[in-house]
Order: C-alpha cells, then structure tokens, then sequence
DNA sequence: CTAGGGTTAG
C-alpha cells in the first residue's frame, strides 16, 4: 500500500512526487486505500500533464480507471475520458463495463462514451458492444440502439453469440420484441443465456404466452434449465396467473434435484403470492432461513391483492430493513384498498425515514390522493411530483390526470394532459375518462377524435371510457356507432365491461327490449354487473317482471348481492306479494347485507372530515346537527319531502325518515356549508358508496337554495350540483 | 485475454 500522507480537501499538496514518471504514477494509481479521494487523483492528474505524461493514454485511463473505483458518480471519470485522444480498446472497454453496470450512472452517459470512441475513430470492438447493447437497453433508446445495430453489422460482429444477445436485450428493452426475435432466430448457437434473455423479453413485454411455448422449444432443443432461468419462468407464471404452470416448475425442481438457493426460493414464493396462492406462499417464506427484502416485498404485495392488509402490514412491520420496494409496495396496498389516509401517513414516514421515493412510489400516492378526492392534497402531490424530478414521467402525468378527475378538477385534469411532452393510448384514455366521469361526453368524444387524427390507436379501455360517457349522456346511436367500429375498424373484441357498457346504454334509454337483447346475443355468459345493469334500468322504468328476473339471475351469482335483495322486495312490496316480501327480507338479514359501510369525506381548509351515517364523533357533532335540521327546514319549504324508498332496513316510516336525513353525506354538506361560507368555493364531497335518491334531491335543492356549487363523488361517478340542477341529469 | 441472463412495487 503506498503511503501518502493524510491529505485532506484543504491541502492539496503531492509531497512525494514532484515530477512525475510513468512507473510511480501507476504504482499510484493502482495502490488505492479506502482513504484516497477524487481530490487525490486530481493532483494525479495535474501531474501527469505538468510532466507530459499525457500522450501515454493508458495512463490518464488508470487514472479514470481509479476515479471509477473510488468515486459512486463517474462524472470525474467520464470528463478526463472525453480528454483522452485515441483511446486502446482493452481500457475503453474496461470503463464502459464499469459504467454499464454501476447502478448510480446513468445508461445516457455510458452512451455518450460509446459515442467518443465512436468518434476517434478507434477502440471498438467486439468485446465493447454487450456493455454499449446493455446501456441501450437501459435507457430504452431504440434509435442509438439500431445505430449500434448497423455499427455492429458492418464490423462483422454479428456472428458473435454475445453481440447478438445484446441485440437481443436491446430490442426486447426497447418494445421490439419481434424484432428480438428475429435476431434470436437467426443466431446460429443460441447458449441458455441468450434463450433466457429471449424469454425475458416476452415476459416483460407481457406476451405469457410466448414465455411458455419458447420455455418449452428450449427444453426440446436439449439446453437444460437452469436456476436462473427457472427463475424468469417462475416471474411470468406469477404475472400470468399462472398457478397450473407454476406448481409444474416446481415440481420440476424437485424431480431434478435442482439446488434451491435463496434467489431461486424468493422466485418460487413470489410465483405463488402473485397467484394469490398465499398459503403456499406463507408455508414456503417461513421455511426461509433469512427472509430477505425481496420475498417479503413479494408477500406483502400477495398479501395486498387478496385485501388481507393486516396480514401484508405484519409483514412489513417485521423486515428488519425496508427499502423503497418495501414501502411502495405497502403504500400501494393502501391506496388500493381505499385507506387513502394511511397510504399518505406511510409516504410521510419513510420520507422521514430518509428513504426517498422513486416513480412507482409517486403513482401509489397519486392514486391515494385519487382515491382520496380530496383536491387541496392532490395540488399538494402535484407540486411535490414536479419538485422532486417526476414531471417528466409519462406513467405519473397519466396519472395525475386521473387524479384530478377524480379530485373533481378536470380543467386540472386537462392542464396537466395539455403540458405532457409525450403522450400515449393511456394519456388520451384516462382523458376521455375523466370527462366521462364528469358526464362531459362532447368532451370524450371530441379527445376521441383529436386521438385518431394523431394516429394514437385506442384500445379495449378507451371505448370502456367512450361507450361509458355515451351512455349516461344518452347518445344512444352515438354509443351503437362506436361499439360497431370497436370491432370493425379496430378489431377489438368486445368484453364484459363492453357489453355492460351496451345494456347500460339502452336501459338508460329505456330501450329495454334492446337492453335484453344485447344480454340474450352476447357471447359470452353474462356477469353480475351485466345483470346489475339490466336490473337498474328496470327500476328505474319500473318494468318489474325483466326486473325479477334480472334480479334473481344476479342472486345465482352473488346470494348476498344487496342491490338484487332490495329491488326484488320493492317489486314484491309493490306487487302485495307479502309472503316473498317476507323472504327476501329474512335473506337480508341472514346474509349480512350491510358489508360495506357508507361513508362521506370532505375536505375543508387542508382537513379532511369522516362521516358515517349518523356519526356522532366529530368534535362539532352539536353544530352539524343543529345546522342540519336548519337545512331541512328551509329545504322543506322549496318542497324537500324526505324520500325514504332506498331505506333497507325495517323500520316505522317515522324512524326510517330520520335515517335517510342522517345519510352521511348530508352530514358532510351539513359542515360544508357552516364553515366554508363564501359563495364561490364549490363544496366537495366523496362519497364511498353511491349516493341515494334522497341524498341527491336534498344536493339539488340545497345548491339552488344555498347558491352553491356543490360536487358529489360517488362511487362511480361525479354529481355537479348547481341551480338546483345536477349534471348527471337525474341518470346514474 | 475483458463480454451476456434471475426474484419485489404499477
């Protein structure tokens, strides 16, 4: 070890060496303590130019050499690389492996040194191009990536195994999966690295498929798995949902007498978490003798899926050590099990924890504001998202867009679509969307359009969003044209939300006859929501008999479905059908109908208000009372007659009336209007559930009487109350 | 002689 005096950043003398030569500058450059620092190196380098060493490049590449070694961020290194004239191949090479696969740098600047070399003429060879091939992948840059493509060609490198499997990569990385495969196809040896990296590819690209029928031809062509390999495999049976493919892997492990090691054994129990088989799961992670971020991360995520929180957040309470993986993953099983407020306080945490978040981490808590629909905290993320670099990110801005729709902003919502510097299908979709929720169907008709004429292919979810928007806007002809081009001009097959979309369209209508119809000719059997839909649109139109029967198709399905329970007993109570009255009723109770309990949020100077119905916890209970009755008054006198019809319990009138006025989003309204008094500020309100008959005439009336603006979230939809009128015009 | 592949969050 050569001794150098303790230098520090402030004396920066080299005692030793007051001129330089070659040999002692190496003997320097390659006897590096944990103490020496850029600071060091630079006096080397100093050095090495005051002597005129620098013609000799090997050794000013030692020198970036020994920057890469000691320092994370390889900016020293890349600036006295660009100053090297003709670099030799052998060191060229080594610093691009060490830029390539250092996690700090990024794959841009590995690039740009490709780039230099690229320029003078010399230092390429084979041996460069997996490195160059792996920063192309990283940075999913296509263009460079085919230019390193034609590079390669012209070299002659293209029988090269390891060049062609960075091909590969690259292509596969850059969502050219086909064209990866046309390279894969014409390799003349192809190792079990490159089949992996084949295989890899079409698990990232989401084609499951392909993952099994490639995985199989390689066994048949006698490369024999390895764990690895077995490894990718695992990762697409779990993305796939592959349970059946998944256990045979396994047993293929075990007949084989495959070694497990602890990666190998992190795959097999995220396979069955993201199956959502956690009892294997759970049976296989206790068996790990060190469980480590990955298989818990796994767990947690497996544990989310299945809504077991508790389950998921005793995992995580119990790793000794949390990366942003691990939290991520838990704020995301908040936010989408609708605990928005938790998912927040998590966010907060590990930021004070010093763990910083990445992009995954911003669209988990994007999609807790959403959830939230609280709009203060939504601008607040906004700000957080540009601040901290992630304005940039085309899956946060798509995001965001969704956020704000659901914050009840889509000016927000379109401000945010109009700045995006690139967009894709889910930009415009979640446009289209937002409007649609906002019962703006001009709106997504007219984003429909502006899409097609730039050439964006719409997919099965963007025409969910327009066929959704047709619908409660009435467009029935509109509705039938797009459901007709979905398949004709685009070749989209029509799912379940498709034809749920159609039932809706004509049972809104009341075109109920062709309501059945599209039930009676779909071609697949039809579902819950399917019959729901049906169902709904016979309450509304009173047509009782296609009524019970779409109810008592919903009940085969779902026994417990309350909706189903309490349209047949209105038909019966209607019909004086007591005895069936009577049955329904005693289902009612046995079933337990009541599982998901409604609440109403509102967010008033930065605070968010809870209520259930008939909360008395909140620390103004008295006033919000008080205010309500008030309320209920004035209302009564613009002809507000409590309208107790969606009350399911059995109940006297009298009791079942003090019910429905204590519903709580009227409790929500009930503060709203106490403590946010001026006339501008819209009142806004989340809704868990779907708001009541009741609920919504009380919202019209109060808007007109009041002279407010008020916006109601319901579980599907937005509800614009203004004038005594609502912006769902009375269909929802 | 210096080169390529695996597990987790959406």
């Amino acid at each position: 070890m050569l001794s150098m005096p303790s230098l520090t950043q402030t004396t920066l003398v080299l005692p030793v060496l007051p001129k330089a030569n070659p040999t002692t500058t190496t003997t320097l450059l390659t006897a590096l303590s944990s103490s020496t620092t850029i600071a060091h190196l630079k006096q080397v380098h100093a050095q090495i130019l005051r002597s005129k060493l620098d013609r000799s490049n090997s050794l000013l590449l030692k020198l970036v050499l020994a920057s890469c070694v000691i320092s994370p961020s390889l900016d020293y290194a890349l600036s006295v690389f660009t100053h090297v004239s003709n670099p030799d191949a052998l060191l060229s090479n080594k610093f691009l492996r060490e830029f390539s696969t250092r996690a700090g740098a990024s794959a841009e600047k590995t690039l740009l040194v490709y780039e230099k070399m690229r320029k003078d003429g010399v230092g390429v060879d084979r041996f460069s191009f997996p490195a160059i091939l792996k920063a192309a992948s990283k940075a999913s840059a296509l263009a460079e990536g085919m230019e390193i493509h034609g590079l390669a060609l012209k070299l002659g490198f293209c029988t090269d195994p390891f060049v062609d499997t960075g091909l590969v990569r690259m292509y596969a990385s850059c969502g050219g999966v086909m064209e990866a495969r046309l390279v894969f196809d014409k390799m003349s040896r192809r190792d079990i690295v490159a089949w992996s990296i084949m295989i890899d590819g079409y698990c990232q690209s989401g084609l499951f498929d392909k993952v099994f029928v490639l995985y199989e031809e390689m066994k048949y062509s006698d490369i024999k798995p390895d764990r690895m390999i077995l490894s990718t495999i695992l990762s697409a049976c779990g993305r796939a949902g592959n349970l059946t493919y998944g256990k045979a892997i396994h047993d293929f492990i075990i007949d084989n007498n495959i070694a497990v090691d602890s990666r190998l054994q992190s795959s097999l129990v995220a396979m069955y978490a993201s199956c959502g088989s956690m009892d294997l799961a759970k049976k296989m992670f206790g068996m790990m003798s060190s469980k480590n971020l990955v298989v818990s991360t796994a767990m947690i995520s497996g544990y989310s899926k299945l809504g077991q929180l508790q389950d998921a957040r005793l995992t995580f309470d119990q790793m000794a050590e949390k990366d942003v993986v691990a939290w991520s993953a838990m704020i995301s099983a908040y936010a989408e099990s609708d605990w928005p407020q938790e998912a927040l306080r998590l966010f907060n945490e590990m930021q004070q924890l010093g763990v910083s978040p990445d992009y995954v981490t911003m669209l988990s808590v994007i999609s807790a504001c959403a959830h939230l629909g609280a709009l203060d905290k939504a601008n607040w993320i906004h700000i957080y998202v540009n601040r901290n670099g992630f304005g940039g990110t085309l899956s946060v801005n798509n995001a965001l867009i969704d956020m704000y729709a659901k914050c009840g902003s889509l000016g927000r919502a379109r401000e945010v679509f109009e700045k995006m510097p690139r967009k894709n299908v889910i930009s415009w979709t979640s446009m289209i969307n937002a409007c649609a929720m906002h019962g703006d169907a001009v709106n997504a008709l007219s984003f429909f359009n502006k899409m097609k004429e730039r050439n964006v292919q719409p997919n099965g979810v963007t025409f969910v969003g327009l066929l959704y928007a047709c619908s409660h806007a009435g467009l029935v002809d509109e509705g039938k044209k797009l459901f007709a081009s979905m398949i004709d001009e685009y070749n989209i097959a029509p799912k379940h939300e498709h034809y749920g979309c159609m039932v809706d369209l004509f049972g809104r209508a009341n075109l109920l006859r062709e309501a059945l119809e599209v039930v009676e000719t779909m071609p697949m059997a039809p579902n819950v929501v399917i019959w729901g839909s049906l169902m709904a649109a016979c309450r509304n139109y009173g047509e009782s008999q296609l009524g019970e029967f779409a109810a008592k198709r919903l009940l085969e399905m779902e026994p417990d479905h309350d909706g189903a329970l309490v349209v047949l007993s209105n038909i019966y109570a209607k019909e004086r059908r007591w005895d069936d009255v009577g049955k329904v009723r005693n289902l009612m109770e046995n079933s337990g109908i009541f599982k998901e309990r409604g609440f109403s949020r509102i967010e008033l100077n930065d605070e968010v208000h809870e209520f259930f119905m008939a909360d008395k916890r909140h620390k103004q209970t008295d006033e919000i009372y008080e205010n309500l009755s008030r309320v209920v008054n004035e209302l009564k006198l613009v002809g507000y007659a409590p309208n107790t019809c969606s009350v399911l319990v059995d109940l006297e009138e009298e009791e079942k009336k003090e019910v429905v006025l204590w519903h709580s989003e009227k409790l929500a309204l009930s503060l709203g209007l106490l403590i946010s008094k001026s006339k501008v500020s819209c009142i806004r309100i989340v809704k868990n559930l779907r708001i009541c008959e009741d609920c919504h005439t009380f919202m019209k009336l109060s808007s007109k009487v009041y002279e407010r603006e008020i916006l109601v979230r319901d579980r599907t939809r937005f509800h614009h109350f203004k004038d005594g009128l609502c912006s769902c015009k009375d269909f929802w």
